[in-house]
DNA sequence: TCTATATTTGAAAGGATGATGAAAAATGCC
DNA sequence: GGCATTTTTCATCATCCTTTCAAATATAGA
């Protein structure tokens, strides 16, 4: 069964995940804070990380960071509301996903089980600052797309939606999931919106629209 | 390894800043005050140093001049937010950068690893006295703009405003990130104050407003 | 091939966002 | 304290973006 190594400062929040991970059959172990969780990754070997941002000692980003120069574990990062800057820089260090505080145990438990499903091996691309698929590059720090070296006028969304399929780059999407993650979860509104969307960016990228490829009955995906 | 001086009044910062570093597997080094700092860089080489400007006994400043007189170290600032007037001073001494208090070790390390990179060169633009894009000239030293070599006469947070969006040239910048890095993070205002600021800003630059380019839905980011 | 189902597309209304101007509040200077 | 300058707030307007809807097209299965 797979290990989880759960990494925050408060000890509830590690008791609810280790609870809920344990029901579920995972092994777990804890530490309280970035410096642990290295050392504990130096002397064993664990499937996923669960790893808070703000802790004590050393934070979460410096702690993956550190971790990663030697073992390649999926990590699933915790973070309180807000911070774009965070979430950006977490994707450039290779972060396989994110779960903003408060968050629900089941959700967290399906995330985990996701990440590991995938293999986890963290997509190429993805952490840099700039993404490139042939001629189509997104520069994410910039907030810019350019294609075959001109820049697309992509609005807000279809921009967000680019970056969240190229994020998830041939995993497939359901229209729910994107709306969810692409809209939030507080969007209430009709599924169709999502391809009217996809149909906007397809024709904002040109030629390069090969990329999006539709999943009949089931949604789309980023295909590279 | 590089060796790092730390010098500060406050034992709390330089207890963090040391652990950080030493986990990085710099060497380290502690001063309390300006004065201890003059005199360990007299029997000892630092690679770089990391100082506090408001101290007893010799400010950062005073002391920076002093050591300079004799060895070309590079120095990173901490202050605490405010005070135009130091940096202004802290360039014309040749800081080699500045990070606000409160800050966050890992940026600190960031940037300590960046001066150490780029050995003493001064980065392109932004360290130098002038930074000029086409007509748009910004004497750091001076804190003075000028377009196509006629003065313009910026308040001082246009400049600030600026400055930060130069300094941060090609990033996307949401509203709160600016609010917190130009304002400050205990300004609690609207949103909206920085719309203003860059209309004005814009209005300040003439043609040059060009490179101040809006991101819907996100923010602002400088573009040359 | 025909049908049922799903997706693509176009168009239009409504909504959200940023630009702008003006006025109030704060700041600094004499 | 009073004046000039700067900063902030606020309301309005224009613009762009999003969403919805319905018609057209494509796909898969019977």
């Amino acid at each position: 069964m797979p290990k989880i190594l759960i990494v925050d400062d408060e000890k509830m929040i590690r008791n609810v995940v280790k609870e809920y991970a344990e029901f579920e059959g995972y092994e777990t172990a804890e530490a309280e804070n970035g410096m642990e969780a290295v050392e504990m990754c130096r002397k064993e070997d664990f499937d996923i990380i669960v790893m808070d941002i703000m802790m004590p000692r050393l934070d979460g980003y410096s702690a993956v960071k550190e971790i990663r120069k030697t073992k390649q574990i999926p990590v699933i990062m915790l973070s309180a509301r807000g911070e774009e800057y965070d979430k950006l820089f977490g994707f450039e260090i290779g972060v396989d996903d994110y779960v903003v505080k408060p968050f629900s145990p089941k959700e967290l438990l399906a995330r985990i089980k996701a990440v590991l499903k995938r293999g986890a091996a963290p997509e190429d691309g993805v952490k840099m600052e700039k993404i490139t698929f042939e001629g189509l590059e997104i520069n994410v720090t910039g907030r810019e797309v350019t294609i075959d070296g001109v820049p697309a006028q992509l609005t807000p969304k279809e921009y967000d939606l680019l970056f969240y399929l190229v994020r998830n780059k041939g995993i497939a999407l359901s229209r729910e999931k994107l709306l969810e993650e692409v809209w939030g979860y507080d969007f209430y509104g009709d599924d169709r919106t999502v391809d009217t969307h996809i149909k906007m960016l397809r024709s904002s990228l040109g030629e390069y629209r090969k990329f999006i490829v539709t999943l009949r009955g089931m949604g789309y995906k980023f295909d590279a």
